[in-house]
DNA sequence: TATAATTCATTCCAAATCAGAATGAATCGG
DNA sequence: CCGATTCATTCTGATTTGGAATGAATTATA
């Protein structure tokens, strides 16, 4: 019995709470994983976890021997890294983020970096929803916006400007609006993802903020409508700049109010804390925030010429 | 492959300098050990030693490595030390000590512990010559008088008294001398290990320390020889009291000068720093600590009766 | 200097192990 | 009550493993 792999096995099967799960993250058969489980316990001479046809669950053994666990994970890990060519980053990279930020941003920015670093392999898992890095098997994840679990470390990598816009055909059609207040008359997109999706936050230069309520005959819950919405001339839309560049850059979809400031919101690369740190994962934080310096729709305010 | 064992191999072939050493130590052949750190090369893509037909030699990568195993290792056996029957001690316990110490000591009380602990195995290797822990792969070693070696821990259990004794037989054939200066007239046996054989130190209950120069036809290099000397009645000899103790019990052996302070030589056990310590080491320090109080012969000088 | 002994690498073979497919039983959700 | 999913078990084929044998190199010994 290979101790280490089924040690492995045991940690995943801990925190996904599935056999079945495990292996298919370590692409692997469930016979396999509940062997090495099985058999792990036999060298043990005690019972990891209690087993129903379909719930898994730690004995109080288990939870002390899971306890261990991870220190001897990130042990091997680190002697591991500390030789030989697995110094150069390898490995299956695991990452999650947001829908259309990863077709947008992410994936266009993966062939570079996979070139540069020929021996990591990327999974990339897109999802709007905020998913647990620990029960899904993921290295790292890039979040929009504060992140309030403190078990995750948040390297914040870009900044999100988050602007009103529109197309220009429908500016031409409806008008132009030229303050915040006028929004009052026309069509906005809403996304209904927010607290309050009715009500637009704004803050002039000279540093007023007001809130204006808006309304429109299309709300919708993804980011990729919004989009489609603005670009088919649906309406006035807010959100962030980097949703439509292409098409701002090219004049297609207007920027309004430039006398107001944008909202930001921190672009954060999520990790497990207190891990061990692959290369994989610290030169991929690397390489997005050196892309997003460079790339002003994603740069930190501050390095942006005014 | 089994990664921990590998490492567990590499460990020990580091230590002992030896692909044979290690195979003999963990009972398996020398083609299994090579094979195996081949294999954790392998594995690592990175040579750890250099290999000369009869020499070893740690690469610099191998130095790295290294010195990330034994916490390896020490993880792990703390991890399986915390849960289950592995709570009970068990394994195989590799003891050292000086050979009449073992003979007499030792082994009349391995029975009783080996009963009290079914599932340790004790190897047991006798030696005079002061060994090195790591590179004979030895857990504990029984040691008399102070330990230099900063590396290992030195706990006390017991007290060796050395007395100035002879045969019964003989002192009725040769008198029994009152006071250690009428020695210069009787065969003395010398125990040529130590650094000044002829010279023995005595310190008197009103505590008057003096040297006095012996002499006599029979020098030896062992002590189970000086046991058999004072036996035979070939002359007096100053050794450790549990050396003939049942000889000064039955009264066929007696010692002299009872106004003078016997010389005390701690008995400690010792054991390497810094690493997890298994159960069975530790119970079996207990153990022999327990026996040794209850022994007049090896209980510390302060319990004994005045 | 020659011989014996020890060391490590390699090869080969038998035995053990392991991974995966198939199957079955239990449970959950609808 | 049915379909889907979960875990355990069994079986089989493939892989891996461990040990004996062998050979080359080196050291110790005579």
């Amino acid at each position: 019995m290979d101790r280490l792999a089924s040690i492995k096995s045991f940690v995943r099967t801990v925190e996904t709470g599935s056999f079945s799960a495990v292996a298919r993250e370590l692409q692997t058969t469930q016979p396999t994983i509940s062997k090495q489980i099985a058999a792990l316990e036999d060298y043990l001479d005690v019972q990891l976890l209690t087993r129903s046809t379909r719930k898994l669950k730690l004995t109080e053994a288990g939870e002390q021997f899971y306890s261990h666990c991870q220190a001897i994970l990130d042990t091997v890990d680190a002697a591991e890294a500390s030789v030989g060519k697995r110094q150069q980053p390898s490995g299956l990279l695991r990452i999650n983020c947001p829908i259309t930020f990863g077709q947008r941003i992410i994936i266009p920015r993966l062939k570079a970096f996979l070139a540069q670093y020929p021996q990591i392999e990327v999974d990339l898992m897109l999802s709007d929803r905020i998913i647990n890095l620990v029960e899904d098997g993921v290295d790292l994840a890039i979040r929009i916006g504060n992140n309030s679990d403190q078990s995750l470390i948040a390297q914040p990598i870009g900044t999100t400007r988050v602007n009103t816009m529109a197309a220009a055909s429908y500016l031409e059609e409806h008008g132009e609006p030229q303050s915040p207040q006028e929004l009052a008359d026309h069509n906005c997109i809403t996304y209904t993802q927010l607290a309050k999706p009715n009500e637009w936050n704004y803050q002039s230069k000279s540093n007023d903020p007001c809130v204006v309520k808006v309304n429109g005959n299309l709300k919708v819950d993804s980011s990729v409508a919004i989009c489609q919405a603005v670009l088919s001339g649906l309406g006035i839309a807010l959100a962030p700049t980097w949703l439509c560049c292409d098409d701002i850059s090219q004049g297609d979809v207007k920027l309004l109010f430039p006398d107001y400031k944008p909202n930001l919101l921190p672009i954060y690369a999520v990790y497990r804390r207190g891990r061990f740190q692959p290369a994989k994962i610290t030169c991929f934080i690397e390489y997005l925030a050196a892309e997003f310096k460079l790339d002003p729709w994603l740069a930190d305010e501050s390095l942006l010429p005014r």
